[in-house]
This record gives C-alpha cells, structure tokens and sequence, in this order.
RNA sequence: CGCGGGGUGGAGCAGUCGGUAGCUCGUCGGGCUCAUAACCCGAAGGUCAUAGGUUCAAGUCCUAUCCCCGCAACCA
C-alpha cells in the first residue's frame, strides 16, 4: 500500500478562523481525498498552535488562564472543518501533553548534537507591552508599534538554535531538489534569503511562560515557532506511523510562512537526524479587491456564515476551481453567485436533471443495453475516459484547478451530446429506439464518472449525484477510467435539484 | 540600489519548452424544447504596462523605465 501525508498549518487561536484558513484546509483536503480515492494510505493532519505571548495576553484580559481563552475557540475550528467536509484524521493541539513530550524530546536531541546553546539575547523591549521588537517593526517615530511609547534596548538569557550551521546544507538542498519548494517564486525568494545570509535563532523566552518549558531550565518557555513546526511529528514519532508517513509528502502553507518551514523546520530535522518533507507548497492569498484580508481593515470574509447560506460544496468548487493555486486569488461574494450558478445549476445540476428526466420519461427509469454504436457515440464514450486519464495526470501534479476545469470541460461536452443526438425527437421515432437507449445509457455512465471525478472537490455532491443515480457510495479512481459500468436495466432515481439557482435582484 | 510577485478584450483570470493570443462571465444574433428562464451554435471586442534589444519567430528570453501588491524572523 503506498502512502500519502499531508498538513495543513496549525492555526493560531487567538480569533474564529476566516476564510483564508479555510481555503487552505479545503485545498488539503481535496488532495488528501484525492489520495484516498487513487489507493494511497493517507495521513492529514490540521490542528491549533496556542502558545505564546499573544495568546497568554488576550487570556489575562479576560481573566482566564490560557487554556480556558482557547479551548472554545479551538472546538470552533473543530466545528468549521465539520462544516466544510473536511476529512483530517488527527487533529493536533500544541497544548497537548503528547505534543509537548515531543518537542521536549526533539530539543533534547538537537542540543544533544551540540546545536542549542545558551546566549544573550539583545532586543528592543517595550516594558508596557511586554514585547520585543525588531528595529524594522517599530514605527515611524521608533517607538512601540502597539502603543506607540519608547522601546528600550534589553539583554536576557536565552537559548539559541545554530542555525547559521545549516545554510550551505539547506541551500544546497533547495537547489538539488526543485520541487522542494513550490511554487518556483516561493523557491527563488527562500534561495536569496538564505544567500542573504542566516542568524542563529534565539529559541526560548522568559517574558512569559505560556509555553512548552525548556527541559532542565524552566524559566524559559520554547518559542512559538520551534514548538509549532514539530506539530508535524507529533502525531507520528512513537509509533509505527512515523515509518510509513514521514517524511511528510506535502505541508501545504501559506505565503507568508514558508520560510518558517522551507529554513527553520528543514534545519532542525537535520540537526535531529531525521528526514526532510519532500515538498513545502506555499499557496496564495485570498484578497478582497485586491486587498489582503485582515481584521484591521474589517474586510475579513466569516466562513461560517458562508458555509450556512451556499453549502460547503459550493464554497469549497468556489475555492478550488477560481484561485490558482500558488498565486493571490479575488473572492468575493459576486463571482461566488455566478460559478454557483453557471457551474453548478446550470451546467452540472441541469445535466443530472435532463438526463434522469429523459430516463424517468423516455424509458420508465429503466437504462435499456447499449448497442450498435454511432461513431458520436463512440468519441463521446472516449473523451469521458480521456478526461478521467487527464484527471489522474493533473492531480497527480497538484494541478487542481486545472483538474476542476477539465471535469467541467467535459460537463460540457455532455450537456452539447444531448443537443447533438436529440433524444426528445428520437423517443418520438419508434425506429430509433436502440439510438434512444445509447444515448441515454452515456449520459448516466458520463455522470457517473462525473460523480467520482468531483468527489475530492465536492464530497456530499458526489454522493447525492449517486444516490439519485442509484449506484454504491463507495468507489474508487479506477472506476472513473473504465466506461460502461451500469449495468443494463439498471434503474434510476428521481431527479432533484443538486443546486438552486441563487437570484440575485440588482 | 533589501527581497519577491504582478501589469493580457468590458470584468475576473490562464498561458508549460519562444512557434497562428485562450478560458469563464458579460454583450449582440441565431437554434432547441428533455431540463433549474436552463442547454447548444455563431459574432463583436486585445498594438499582452512602456521603450529598446536577442531571434527566422517574443505575452514568453535580456536591459531600462512606470504603476500595483506582498515580505522583512509571531498573519492561511
């Protein structure tokens, strides 16, 4: 059995989660049911990172301990990924004592190797805030970008990952392997800043203690990013699920953490003696007219709320289909309505429509055998498999919009069969009888190639589309490639709307 | 000269290895009546940001300029 690992990154539960998270946890999961369907063990996981400063601050404020602040916000996390279909098989909490033995272990292990060591960690401190800052942080004024007083320079003791050490090896790494860092633009910006030059990473702090300790000295907490990146083990190191998933196939990221996990976390596998992931996928952005999305602008999209008024599936075809995957896409609630409507009512949900109708009516429901071929018949029979074979392909290389889009290229090619060969007249033609049951016996066979096609995108569409077709919840990819599984004198179901057309007055 | 990305019909985007500029929506015209006012066909609409260069051939490669955006060690 082959397998197949995939995360998301862990989300940081300082607020509900938008709709940027859950384009990124939607894109994993659809390679992860990709995987699945093709045959693959697959391993995905999500989680929360919760430690941290912020975190500590935002609980004090509401005169809670850290765990009591994030504990509701992490099940709702927990109750968005439900909402959208989202098929994780573990779900990791860096608050989480197994988490914690981890990270323990993995610093033990590179201070061991001689790659932690104890310093001086000079900083710009503002004393109100409780924080440091770096000297390009500060505002115009140098001061503290938060409240806006003096920062002062401090030292504290702190504990420091040799980082400097790696840069030839992971320079070295990133340029042997090409499809380490994807895509290329991500590749060449981590290149040059490696070129630039890497510092040793202060690790630990003191300031607050909403944190894993430092083993053996804990005064010090283990800062933020150490302790996240190991998420990716946790779940795996102990067990015989470290052999058979790691290293991880992809962690998908987004933009603007990929150096996080193309420099820090590839370091500090190799300072523990243990195997890079074989690909760090940096997706894109989803921006509001051209604007990030961010709390301060309040442009932020609730995708909650989005999930209860259009359904997951809709959001998640949405997501998938209109934003190439590695560059910045635009969502807005417009250009949502129109794929939803185009794409889903009209084209894909009119398709099952028609054709269980024409089932329903011309035939009593019954598909008749197929025979005696016309030459349209036989291309059309092929590009379904053609498109099933290209399917493969383009999933196979993370192309998923372009995967999306020739589904419904050939959706299209369906919906144009039918006006081709006109069943209607051929239903009124006794003679044409056999030409009818062809025709008819392709289109249902189209749709139920369609249905596995689509299913990593849209999971509870897939089933409906079978259920109304009257064939088995469970298949697998194999099955999209080879036509002509309906049996003859199959019946069918009643058809019914997979999707509304949602109007809009304007 | 800190680093990186982008500028392509009215809108949103794709464009691999240089080889006749594509897709979706919208607009206009036609067809069909099985269907969710759905479906199918056709048409109009682009000096690919600007100026040079390489080449038989440039949206694509090189140089310069203008504009927009992101990152800059705790934002998916």
């Amino acid at each position: 059995m082959k397998n197949f690992y995939i995360t998301t990154p862990i989300y940081y539960p300082s607020a509900n989660l938008h709709i940027g998270h859950a384009y990124c946890t939607t894109i994993a999961d659809a390679i992860a049911r990709y995987k699945r369907l093709a045959g693959y063990e697959v391993f995905f996981l999500t989680g929360s990172d919760e430690h941290g400063q912020k975190i500590q601050r935002s609980a004090q404020a509401q005169n809670k301990t850290p765990l009591e602040y994030v504990d509701p916000i992490v099940d709702n996390f927990k109750e968005l990924w439900k909402k959208f279909h989202i098929s994780n098989d573990d779900f990791i909490r860096t608050s989480e004592p197994r988490h914690e033995k981890v990270v323990q272990e993995i610093f033990r292990r590179i201070r061991d190797n001689g790659d932690i060591y104890k310093g001086e960690y000079t900083g710009l401190y503002c004393t109100p805030c409780e924080s440091y800052w770096t000297e390009l942080q500060l505002d115009e004024n140098g001061c503290c970008p938060d409240c806006h007083r003096p920062v002062e320079k401090v030292s504290e003791e702190a504990y420091f990952f040799k980082l400097s050490k790696y840069a030839d090896a992971l320079l070295k790494h990133i340029e042997d392997n090409p499809e380490f860092i994807v895509p290329t633009s991500r590749r060449n910006e981590m290149i040059q800043f490696i070129k630039r030059g890497l510092e040793d990473l202060c690790i630990s702090r003191t300031s607050f203690d909403w944190g894993i300790p430092v083993p053996d000295d804990e005064r010090h907490v283990i800062y933020v990013w150490f302790d996240a990146v190991i998420n990716y083990i946790t779940p795996l190191i102990n067990s015989n699920k470290m052999e058979k998933f790691w290293p991880a196939d992809i962690h998908l990221v987004g933009k603007e953490i990929v150096r996080f996990h193309t420099i820090i976390w590839p370091a500090m596998l190799m300072a523990a003696n243990l195997p890079l992931p074989k690909q760090i996928y940096g997706h894109g952005w989803l921006v509001t007219d051209g604007d990030k999305m961010s709390k301060s602008k309040g442009n932020v999209v609730d995708p909650v709320a989005l999930v209860e008024e259009f359904g997951a599936d809709a959001i998640r075809y949405f997501l998938l289909r209109e934003i190439t995957l590695g560059l910045d896409g635009n969502f807005s609630r417009d250009a949502l309505i129109q794929r939803i409507n185009a794409d889903l009512a009209n084209d894909l949900g009119n398709l099952l429509h028609r054709t269980l109708n024409m089932i329903g009516k011309f035939q009593k429901k019954i598909l008749l055998p197929a025979n005696d071929l016309t030459d349209l018949d036989k291309s059309f029979r092929a590009e379904a498999v053609d498109t099933a074979k290209e399917f493969r392909r383009l999933m196979d290389s993370v192309q998923l919009s372009d995967a999306v889009k020739i589904v419904w290229k050939f959706i299209g090619r369906a919906n144009k069969y039918i006006d081709e060969t006109m069943p209607w007249k051929l239903a009124k033609d006794e003679s044409q009888r056999q030409e009818l049951a062809n025709v008819l016996y392709n289109l249902a066979e189209s749709l139920r190639i369609v249905s596995i096609l689509i299913s990593p995108f849209m999971p509870s569409t897939a089933l409906k589309i079978r259920e109304q077709l009257k064939v088995s919840a469970e298949f697998k990819l194999d099955d999209a490639e080879i036509f002509g599984q309906l049996e003859s004198n199959h019946e069918v179901g009643k058809p019914e709307q997979l999707f509304p057309r949602i109007l809009v007055d304007k």
